[in-house]
DNA sequence: CTTGGATTGGCAGTATGTTGTCAGTTGATT
DNA sequence: AATCAACTGACAACATACTGCCAATCCAAG
């Protein structure tokens, strides 16, 4: 007999909150070198995967996070160099957030440590499985948005 | 042609950090009525499902969190009379931690508000699906673990 | 029985995220 | 052109979680 789905689904649910948790630990562990946090090769992601730069609050809905978070993200990673504002001509108050020179260099570097991580992590699970567990993930995230 | 698994593995990172996300502010939502938040039916939950208490280390080995965040939070919720702290017969400083009268009422609410909640998000989600996500999520935990 | 490594409580510092508020900006509707 | 709702920046208060550190306790090996 199977377990009810009730069940099922707030085993899934307490699961998924560990998983969070293990990923946030494993992506400081692996950029910690880099001078980054989970917080920040998440916005650098976000930019690095638009063309044109994104605002502030574009990076938040991106991230499904407040702009107020991503705000002080951006603002440490400006003064550290990372990152550059950049006048808006769509806005006269907010800016474009675009990767520096160095910031570029830093997701380069990101990109070869992640990569590998990456692959190594699936290895021994089909690529079926994987498709399966995104397609549940996106499901349950359009039903909560 | 499939996409990459690399491609894949860091699209489901992402999501899953994302429905972690939302999955919180859904707790946070469903149990503002009961004075809670995410944090303590965290609590609550892994204390429910132990038949004996735990000690707050042993919540935190649970949760897959710091100890130390674990004991302010129960500090806090015995302080609110929703636990309390029982001596432990095996431990002369770590005391075990118990549901009090008022916080198996709460816990019986939660259940009356949780368990339509889980039903209602998986209505149009096959178990067969839940069953092959919740396995790739736990085969994750394990290798990060 | 002693000793040394692991666990625990407590305290501090830091990072990340939320919500709320207010004033300035934008854009669409009238 | 005027207006109003939505968006944005800035600041504040708060909740959650992490690490590091030190002293007390526990437990197992010798």
């Amino acid at each position: 007999m199977h377990t009810s789905k009730r069940v099922l689904f707030l085993d899934l649910v307490l699961s998924v909150l560990r998983l969070n948790g293990l990923l946030i630990a494993e992506g400081d562990v692996m950029t910690e070198e880099l001078n980054l946090t989970h917080a920040r090769w998440k916005v650098i992601g976000a930019i690095a995967l638009s063309n044109n730069g994104l605002t502030v609050p574009g990076i938040a809905r991106v991230l499904g996070q407040s702009r107020q978070a991503v705000q002080r993200i951006t603002d440490v990673m400006v003064h550290d160099g990372v990152l550059e504002y950049q006048k808006n001509p769509n806005h006269k108050r907010s800016v474009l957030v675009l990767l520096s020179e160095n910031g570029k260099e830093i997701y380069n570097t990101l990109r070869e440590v992640q990569d590998p991580w990456a692959i190594d992590a699936t290895e021994d699970i089909p690529i079926e499985e994987l498709e399966t567990g995104l397609r549940l993930v996106r499901r349950l995230i359009k039903k909560f948005n």
